[in-house]
DNA sequence: TATGAATGAGAGTTCATTCAT
DNA sequence: TATGAATGAACTCTCATTCAT
């Protein structure tokens, strides 16, 4: 594991020696084959275990689900709210440190960034909502950047209501397509996405 | 049926009286439950059919996603290659009916867009290899675009490399948000995205 | 298949070719190894298909019980309520009749007669109560011939209101231990459960 | 707990700090779900241990049926052939009392004695055995009483031979339906059934 | 083209029981 | 005595697919 995974771990030692791995396994299955397509059986195969063993940690599989989305949410909303806190003065300044720390984060935990996107619809009921909720105040942080810089007339964009979304949107999907050993580094796409998120919303230079 | 989603049928009358309803129920059934989550009988039961009447039409599961989604990114790609082809002139203009093209596909058919980009994964072989070639051709088209208005000066962006994944990343990702009764209408859309686009490659007003 | 079994049969030819054979490998699994001690496997095996298509006829197993129970029920009313008929007058010949018709049916579906005494516990909701009602009416044609005996003067037992139930008990009870190899047959176990019943309700031999 | 059900603890505290509610919790559990219908977890949920610890109890769920049930028998057969003893002389006398004792055990442990008649059949072996002996020992208390008065020319009766099994059924089959809360008493019903009993073998009122 | 019946594989989950502590 | 973790077998049920008609 490198420093960058461990820097803050989205899995890790909890008092029960197998929940970390359960965990692991889960995401990596869930990542490869749709929750869906991956089973029980062959979570506990990648985890070490027995299939039945995996109920003695989480009572089904859609609250194995629930616990890693749980898990990766939290962590993207902690590391973006955080971001903007360091950063106080200027929506521009913390526009990009707000962008640097979700790319960072998609960066560090790809997979979990990956299936927290694409695998969201499978939870119900108050798994659900409360994954949502965590996704929605980390998106809430981006809006209000922007409100506040259109506001100030530091960001011309005439559709401010959705660029937020937009640049969103386009860190989220860096999990779809980025490979470590790519052209760009981590410090790289960070970079970029926040020049980007400047771009979109129409910075002016004189500002 | 509007006049809109009849302009280019996505999913029009064969020769073959039951082939379009299983098509539109599995586009439902894919949509709403994922590939692996939605079962033929299902399928079956929305298009009011039965189950093993299904393979007389479709030899597979596989088969029936593949030609759904090998429908969906021709007609994009056709709606998209179309639109620039129309308009022979100025990479500002292109990207602006390209990306038009795109979203009001995406707003005509939100269902296919939705499935074909969460649903691809699940492809394999020749049937994935096709979808992914008509996906890249796609891309491809604003690719193309974006780099002649780098070339040329017209857009200033540091990165037109990635510029137009993103743009690509923005259209497409409308298919997961979009209801039709909300604030935006169609056109809005096109638009709107329309300028996204251009701001992101920093288009120069000069030029 | 004797003639006994025959005359009415409990579980016939129906249109659907397996049928016969689950219910019948149904009632013999869930009489030897009661409902949770038998498995949906080895009534497959006993029906001689598969376990898969045991739920082409039956949607679950608790309706594959609920369908023995409701046919076992049905049929003991149907057959007690035609003996009272035929017999229009006296509450001792009526009691005479209903006993003995009874003890038939015990004698003739043993099985069925066990299983819908020992099984109904598993059942529940609407299934449970449509075969609780079955067995209710069957109760209530007891209860109203001791009733009438007792207003009568006919019956001289001072507790007409429990023996009723105490009859019927009597006459399932057979199912629990009675072999057709045995000392007794049918027409001697109707017999002597019918004079049992008389003396339990204290028939005045001059009445 | 009230002088009933105390008057003789069928289970009672044991050098063993949680025999007794690992006992309880397996009577309510068997009784409400049967035996292979309750699982050993719900057993060790209900007497507040943990589902291994059982084991240090009981070497399987099987023993723990046949100790429920031995006990049950004991002290059936114990207070049936104490009544017995206490009246020496007469048939009826001796039919009565035993049949109050019996009618006293239902009402006093009825849980109890429901699960003795409608769970042995899950008993195997040496276990089944021991609980099928002790049974058929109370049995015997009533065929010998019958035949006697039989015997004597105090029962009229024809059928001498069943009608023992048929008191005892009436007597035990009160499990299945009585409620404390119901119209009749622990000693209405025990005097109502020795009158049934009574009349069952067709005691003469002159002798 | 269309159907209902059939199948083997595999799904998620629970079971009684054992082990290490 | 007591526990939590672990296991392999078994459970009910559903799957995609095929067959006979």
């Amino acid at each position: 594991m490198n420093s960058r995974s461990s820097s803050v771990a989205l899995i890790g030692e909890t008092g029960r020696r197998n929940e970390a791995p359960i965990l692991n396994a889960a995401l990596v299955a869930f990542g490869e084959e749709g929750f869906n397509g991956a089973s029980m059986r062959e979570v506990a195969k990648r985890a070490g275990t027995s299939l039945s063993n995996l109920y003695n940690y989480f009572p089904s599989k859609a609250h194995l689900l629930a616990e890693l989305l749980r898990r990766a949410n939290d962590e993207l909303l902690d590391r973006t709210s955080r971001a903007v806190e360091r950063i106080g003065d200027g929506p521009a300044a913390r526009l990009r440190e707000a962008v640097k720390a979700y790319v960072e984060f998609v960066v560090d935990h790809q997979l979990a960034a990956l299936v927290a996107i694409s695998e969201v619809r499978y939870l119900q009921g108050e798994n659900r909502d409360q994954v949502v909720r965590a996704r929605d105040r980390t998106q809430a942080i981006f809006d209000e950047i922007v409100a506040e810089g259109a506001a100030s007339g530091l960001f011309a964009t005439p559709y401010p209501q959705d660029a937020a979304r937009n640049i969103v949107t386009m860190c989220s999907a860096i999990s779809t397509w980025y490979h470590d050993t790519g052209r760009l580094s981590r410090e790289d796409l960070a970079q970029q996405h926040a020049h980007y998120a400047l771009a979109l919303v129409e910075t002016r230079p004189g500002h």
